[in-house]
DNA sequence: CTGTTAGCGCGTTCAG
DNA sequence: CTGAACGCGCTAACAG
């Protein structure tokens, strides 16, 4: 017929707008409430016909357990809380999908608290150890002070970090000194020896840390390289394409322009080419750009960048999570995970080792 | 000192593990229970003096209610429940960032519901319509059955649906049909005739509307135009980034092959061109290709679209909701957002229209 | 194996 | 204006 209409949803045996509880489903089945909440948990045993009399009932019903009865009862709630920086952005984006794949086979609702402003953070931690916790928590990027992570650890709540290491606690992280370094290298065997760097500032509003490891990185392979740093070189500011746009403009007008740019993360790399295109300069033949992360966007516009396997971590994150929920006292593994150099189209042989008449 | 630490959880006056309760805040201001439910709620007037005393008690004592509690005495959870199929897509990550920030300056949480699989949307109606309700919701592309609406309707939970209409109901929308239409006839207008169109199967597995109501806008426009249909130029398959790509494969094979394309999205846009890609086509000038959205990867690719103001209007909704939180009894407003064509670089002239050296 | 009793933290009667 | 008593739906502890 296709009405396009679906109708899975169980008939309203009850009046309307009432909802059945399990003292219905006790009444119903000749049983107390107990009993009920036992088959219902597997929490002890149940004789074989009283169960499925309550079982029946359940069906006849459509009964289903009020989560937040049973939270309160309880004192945690069966969700698994994560805890993220700015959900919208590309690599979050990333990330939770990894994660949601996680948690699907489980039966684990995941509840997302997003942080945008610091007091975000503070709330929702507050939250977390509130009277009724979850089953368990990721918590991406944040680096905690030792107060909150005691008050997690007083909370008994089973906690995964994700992209951020911390002491003595299960995480999920990439080596982004490694990472910062690779990119790095890759633009200094194409033969530039003026590299800026376009990142994050030292100590942002929250304490990021990927993006002074990747410029120790850089630092790093320039040193090994016997290459002479340029403090002006390096330039750092609030996370975001626009911002990352003027720091890169401000490399380009300088004297001795660096050929090549590595931004600490895509996003950054997109504003970079802005402002490229803005002065005219060809990329790569002019100016070559590496990124980091390989979010989607890189893809589309050729960006040549070090691939971090953000779904997969978040994959993992959730495993380990899970793992935790079931065995709470596993030992804190640190599951460190792969990059990997992705060339394309942002980058290409320094001006300088080509013949002239090419520059 | 620059540690790099977060410091402002409130310092843990209470003994370890355990959290002040609104029994411990009575028992320190010297007053019961009702009363500091009445401070906290204003559901009630209290007395000057008393109402700082609990205060104070509150402040000391780092109280926060718990919303689990608050939740299953009040039948109501203080939130907005948003259900959205594939919260990962580009365009359902552009809604929702427009429906956080419109929620943002309200203090009210928000709980995704990601549908990825039909029962999913079963089962998470039913959490909707179960003992504890959600303040509100907003329900995203798609039609629900009128049982459904019934319970909705029943359960008394002000509901706002994004992405498709629904009679009676509040509604955020665009206007698909017109979009189609817009879309073709800028095709027309390039002199294009031998017009493809790739979109989703006519009852998918949710049945949402907007690609069957752009496919009856490019109907129209061909019609309008006295442009005779060709029934194998429409190809539809499960909407995704590779089956479209196939699909438009289908459509480069025909012997007498489209010179444009329009696809139902810009995901699906973006499957045509890699099938142009792979078949060596060069794009704009021998296949033109036009979406539908511009999302980010659109203006990346410089993909020529019809721009659907997808933040906005999740904003819009988010606002519609707030409203009706507010004041239950407000009209069903559809609200129409409008549309505009956003051309770039993968539309040009008909190559029949140009002079034979130039194909 | 099952029922009785109590309590999770909070809101809401109803008295006074 | 404030307190006593009860209920939200469910689980936990203890008998039997």
């Amino acid at each position: 017929m296709g009405t396009g209409y679906r109708n899975r949803f169980p008939p309203p045996i009850q009046e309307e707008g009432s909802v059945a509880t399990i003292a219905d489903v006790a009444r119903r089945a000749g049983v107390t409430k107990p009993t009920v909440s036992r088959v219902l948990n597997n929490s002890a045993p149940v004789a074989h016909d009283t169960r499925s009399r309550v079982l029946a009932a359940i069906e006849e019903l459509g009964y289903q357990p009020s989560v937040v009865a049973r939270g309160l009862a309880r004192g945690r709630l069966h969700t698994i809380a994560v805890v993220v920086p700015f959900v919208t952005h590309p690599s979050a984006v990333a990330r939770v999908q990894g994660m949601v794949n996680g948690f699907r086979e489980s039966d684990m609702p995941v509840s997302l608290y997003d942080v945008e402003r610091r007091e975000d953070l503070d709330q929702h931690l507050l939250a977390l150890t509130s009277h009724v916790r979850p089953e368990g928590a990721v918590i991406v990027s944040f680096r905690l002070s030792p107060v909150d992570l005691d008050r997690l650890n007083a909370a008994n709540i089973p906690t995964v970090f994700l992209d951020v290491d911390v002491e003595g606690w299960p995480s999920v992280v990439t080596d982004d000194r490694a990472g910062g370094a690779m990119a790095t290298r890759h633009l200094v065997e194409l033969g530039h020896s003026r590299i800026g760097f376009v990142g994050d500032p030292e100590d942002g509003e929250f304490g990021f840390s990927s993006s002074r490891e990747r410029r120790t990185g850089y630092r790093q392979a320039l040193a090994e390289q016997r290459i002479e740093p340029v403090p002006g070189h390096e330039r750092m500011g609030p996370h975001g394409r626009e911002v990352a746009s003027e720091l890169a403009d401000e490399l380009l007008a300088l004297p001795q322009r660096p050929t090549a740019i590595f931004a600490a993360s895509d996003t950054q790399a997109i504003g970079v080419l802005e402002a490229a295109q803005r002065r005219g300069l060809r990329v790569p033949q002019e100016l070559s750009v590496i990124g980091f992360d390989d979010i989607e966007a890189a893809a589309h516009l050729g960006l040549t960048t070090v691939r971090q396997p953000l779904a997969a971590s978040g994959l993992e994150a959730a495993r380990q999570v899970l793992d935790r929920v079931q065995s709470p006292h596993l030992a804190a593994i640190r599951h460190v995970l792969p990059l990997e150099l992705v060339t394309r189209r942002t980058t290409t042989t320094a001006p300088e080792r080509l013949p002239a008449h090419d520059r």
